[in-house]
DNA sequence: AAGACGAAAGTGGTTGA
DNA sequence: TCAACAACTTTCGTCTT
């Protein structure tokens, strides 16, 4: 897939009418539907700005926060002893004075801790969906899901990382464009299993109700990937919903399923792909592949003409 | 030589006692 | 907590084009 800034033309039909869909980060061809570039990388600020002032206040310049350097320019604390710089006591009112001030510092200082996390976790969101091209709907959606995580006060005890990564993988199915936790894993700093329990965890707390993801929601990917036409496309979709209603696909890992649809469907319009080939875009084995197809083939008695 | 096929053993996660 | 279980993977030999 080329880099998007590289295409001006669409290299099936020619047409120079392409259209960015931010809602899956692809670019489209408006003419025949091609999607000419996918997974682009939105790199640009998530604000607008209509003038000046609005610029000035919302741009935000330079690295991010450094985390290193701990309550950077707040870091002057007030003396614990009652007693001014000459070494004399203070009077009863400014010691009633000294004392209030210490609790509102230890108090900011507490919601700074709880700022801070939320940038560090909302930073982490931020690099993982661009490393993937995750569309920002899905970002934002997963930076949502983080908010109400945290005043729910379900983070103790799990990792920030964890969360964010679960955060990010419910935002995706959400959104349907779902991705595999294997790739998730392959952007987190957090492993399969930690970010399976957190999403867990959340999805319960939280009250989302998911559904299974479908394997339709797969196959613009998938056909994509393999550089599928749209016909294929809609056939793969069209044996899918047949096997949906046949109680075919329950059970069944959803991405070998559309693997498997997708495979018959190439067939079946004349551009096949290989077992192997489909099986390699859909993060399955050919035996997966083989086996989903046999049994689409056989409850639906489609006929293929090898 | 590459792709498709299928058997058999292995793996990780869910479920139910 | 543990064993049973289904889906899926790995591996490998055979057949077909």
């Amino acid at each position: 897939m080329p880099a998007a800034e590289d295409v001006k033309k669409c290299p099936v039909c020619g047409s120079t009418k392409l259209i960015f869909d931010p809602e899956r980060g692809e670019i489209v061809c408006t003419s025949c539907g091609y999607v000419v570039a996918q997974n682009i990388i939105d790199t640009g600020p998530e604000w607008r700005a209509f003038d000046a002032s609005q610029r000035e206040k919302r741009g935000r310049v330079g690295a991010p926060i450094t985390y290193t350097i701990h309550d950077k320019g707040l870091s002057t604390m007030i003396d614990w002893k009652n007693k001014d710089i000459h070494g004399h006591e203070l009077s009863a009112t400014t010691r009633a004075q000294m004392y209030r001030l210490r609790k509102w510092q230890r108090r900011i200082r507490v919601s700074d801790a709880a700022e801070r996390n939320l940038a560090f976790a909302l930073s982490e969101l931020d690099r993982m969906a661009s490393q993937m091209g995750l569309p920002r709907n899905v970002k934002e959606m997963a930076a949502v899901l983080y908010r109400k995580a945290v005043m729910e006060h379900l983070i103790r005890g799990r990792s920030i990382e964890g969360v964010t990564a679960a955060c990010l993988y419910a935002a995706c199915r959400m959104a349907k464009v779902p991705r595999t936790l294997d790739e998730i894993e392959e952007v987190a700093r957090v492993d399969k299993k930690e970010i399976g329990r957190s999403y867990r965890f959340i999805a319960r707390e939280l009250n989302l109700r998911l559904p299974p993801t479908s394997p339709i929601d797969y196959v613009n990917r998938f056909a994509d990937q393999l550089g599928l036409s749209e016909r294929t496309k809609s056939r793969a979709i069209k044996i899918l919903q047949e096997a949906i209603k046949k109680g075919l696909t329950s059970g069944r890992g959803p991405m070998g399923v559309a693997a498997a649809a997708l495979y018959i469907a190439s067939v079946l319009e004349g551009e096949k792909r290989t077992q192997r080939e489909v099986a390699e875009v859909a993060h399955v084995t050919e035996v997966t592949v083989r086996n989903r197809y046999k049994e689409l083939v056989e409850k639906l008695g489609i006929k293929l003409n090898i």
